[in-house]
RNA sequence: GGGGCUGUAGCUCAGUCGGUUAGAGUGCCGGUCUGUCACACCGGAGGUCGCGAGUUCGAGUCUCGUCAGCCCCGCCA
């Protein structure tokens, strides 16, 4: 491995293998950097030391061959040595080359100099061998490898069974859309990739398998996103007898030391809100604790301020939130007018905002304001107000979006650079334009005290589900499931479902938990995510070796590709009229 | 499904108001050079301006369509 040669190597005979990262031909001396996924170091070449025959064959010598070089390891003459590179101290005399594969001009360079930008992301990812070579993703995979390590390290210290899971299941109609697999054996029957291995873990619980987990992949046919993939890795986790302070002491111990492979506080114990505080303190169920602001809650007092705006939304039912910028007054409306922009694509008409100067409010709702209101809303010469008024539905994700902004173009100051955060007590149903939905999945556990809820009024009904924040993103997801087969009956008939649909798609759960179903529970955590989060990665794409493009495109191997009638034949499936003509 | 940005030499980019032969750096090829490390210096090759229509005397430049990549909304835990 070059990149661990020092100065204590000196007159250390050698074989060395690598790729040759940059020449330096000086004519009579010659200079290759080799390289391998530990490193580089300097080969010098000089007749001095390196035979005839080798001299000659390195002037054939160029970019991303890959050498065999034998020599020994010497201290670079002094006035030669280089600080910047951990093998700078010394460098390896070859005595003999020999290039054991040329390679053609790289269609992307390995090498950058210090101010070069990356080469096109479309480019990167059709020659992702070359790409793959890069300092940054090896290094990326590296730490991804040792994370996925210590996940099995920590899971079995913590009596935890690694069991897989199919690739090949059954569609479920868990929201997102299925990746079928047609089948050959049964014509018109498919089968349908796993979006999670969640009704498959659960059945492991009733075969007394009380702690699972899995370094599982999943497959989820959506739009892609920066941070979404197609197919993606998830640590799945299950246990018996088991109550959510369990899951939550095991999985934040489990972060501790990830996070502690990687270099990255994560102090214990994690903070905790409830998902009715989070909502109401910062508008969202991820919020980024890296920075202290919260929404205030400005109804009363504002209720005498006779603004048709705010007026209108409070008659309705609604509130006025917002949040209070210490010395945001300083913001330029330009700035202003950006934080209003993001408002407004989170769902917003239009933020109100009130700057407090000694010569009273301003701004679109500021001069509504009599200094009685101002002292009211707790605003202070030098402050900014911006402010949503309206139902909670509409106002929450506005103003979350608002806060985050903020952080941006007010340059609020970290209070800490990693910011752990479980939110619980998720309610088990959201009302989503009228219809119920699943807040996190139907098998979460609803709390024992509101059970008599489920049918009077579910959308008050608390959850036992968690999710697991670092920094504004979500980690992972879990719950206490349910166990009693009859109470899983009636949270799905609750979100709509028909006795016969509910035996069709989650019959063999509920015979499963009718088979003595102990108690249990779990999580699922996003391996790909946290990797992206733990190496500062801009994309889900920097910690995958292989991935998708946003248009769910393999650009290196070229999938998906169509294929032959002969094929389609076998499997029984004919083209429809209108894709029927493309590709082979 | 919708919106936005980008596409010029192998790579990263510039290209004025629509005007003569489309440039730079780097890489590549050839040459000089014994301590370089973004080696230096000299010379050279290299272009379907993503693709297709249209406007125009004339299009890298303007219009429409289309393809690809990226970002966002919808969708998705």
């Amino acid at each position: 491995m070059v990149g661990g040669l020092r100065a204590s190597d000196d007159g250390t005979e050698a074989t060395l293998a690598g790729w040759v990262h940059r020449r330096r031909d000086l004519g009579g001396l010659l200079f290759l950097d080799l390289r391998d996924r530990s490193g580089l170091v300097q080969v010098s070449l000089g007749p001095e030391w390196t035979d005839e025959a080798s001299m000659a064959h390195a002037q054939e010598i160029g970019h991303e061959d890959v050498i065999l070089v034998e020599g020994v390891v010497a201290l670079r003459p002094e006035g030669n040595r280089n600080a910047d590179r951990a093998t700078g101290d010394v460098e390896f005399r070859a005595r003999t080359v020999r290039r054991l594969s040329k390679a053609r001009t790289p269609e992307i360079p390995v090498y950058r100099a210090p101010e070069d930008e990356l080469p096109a992301e479309e480019l990167r990812l059709r020659h992702r061998a070359l790409d793959l070579r890069r300092s940054e993703l090896q290094r990326n995979l590296a730490l991804r490898h040792r994370l996925v390590l210590e996940v099995r390290n920590y899971m079995d210290r913590h009596g935890f069974l690694e069991v897989e899971t199919p690739i090949l299941t059954k569609a479920t109609p868990e929201g997102a859309r299925d990746y079928l697999v047609p089948s050959r054996v049964h014509h018109g029957e498919f089968y349908a990739l796993p979006q999670s291995p969640q009704l498959y873990k659960q059945i492991l619980m009733v075969a007394g398998f009380d702690r699972y987990f899995q370094i599982a992949r999943c497959f989820r046919d959506e739009d892609l996103r920066a941070d979404r993939q197609p197919e993606f890795t998830q640590i799945d986790v299950e246990a018996s007898f088991i109550d959510v302070e369990d899951i939550l002491v095991w999985i934040q111990g489990l972060m501790a030391s990830l996070a502690d492979v990687a270099g990255i506080d994560a102090p214990l114990p994690f903070p905790r809100l409830t998902w009715a505080e989070a909502m109401e303190r910062y508008g969202s169920d991820r919020p980024d604790l890296r920075f202290e602001l919260e929404l205030e809650d400005w109804t009363d007092a504002t209720a005498g301020v006779d603004f048709g705006i705010i007026r209108s939304q409070v008659d309705a039912g609604g509130r006025v939130r917002g949040v209070r910028i210490p010395d945001g007054a300083r913001l330029s409306r330009r700035q202003i007018e950006s934080i209003e922009a993001v408002a407004k694509a989170a769902g917003a008409p239009g933020l109100l905002w009130a700057k407090r100067s000694e010569d009273g409010t301003s701004g679109p709702l500021g001069k509504f304001l009599e200094p009685t209101d101002a002292d009211a809303m707790g605003l202070e010469v030098g402050d900014l107000a911006l402010v949503a008024a309206g139902p909670d539905a509409l106002t929450s994700p506005v103003l979350a979006a608002v806060r985050d902004e903020v952080a941006v173009v007010a340059e609020l100051p970290r209070v800490r650079e990693h910011a752990w955060l479980w939110v619980t007590d998720f309610p088990v149903y959201l009302e989503e334009d009228g219809e119920l939905v699943a807040s996190h999945h139907p098998f979460v556990m609803p709390h024992v005290d509101d059970l008599d809820l489920i049918e009077t009024d579910p959308a008050r009904v608390r959850g036992t589900a968690y999710d697991l924040v670092y920094n504004g993103t979500e980690f992972g997801s879990g719950s206490i499931r349910i166990h009693d087969p009859e109470l899983q009956r009636r949270v799905l008939r609750v979100l709509g479902l028909t006795d016969t649909e509910i035996e069709e798609k989650f019959g063999f759960l509920l015979g499963a938990l009718s088979a003595g179903a102990p108690p249990h529970g779990g999580i699922a955590l996003g391996m790909d995510r946290i990797v992206q989060r733990f190496t500062g990665s801009q994309s889900l794409r920097d910690v995958i070796a292989f991935p998708k493009t946003t248009a769910a495109r393999g650009l290196f191997e070229g999938a998906p590709t169509s294929v032959g009638a002969a094929e389609l034949e076998a499997l029984g499936l004919r083209l429809g009229p209108d894709v029927a003509g493309r590709g082979a």
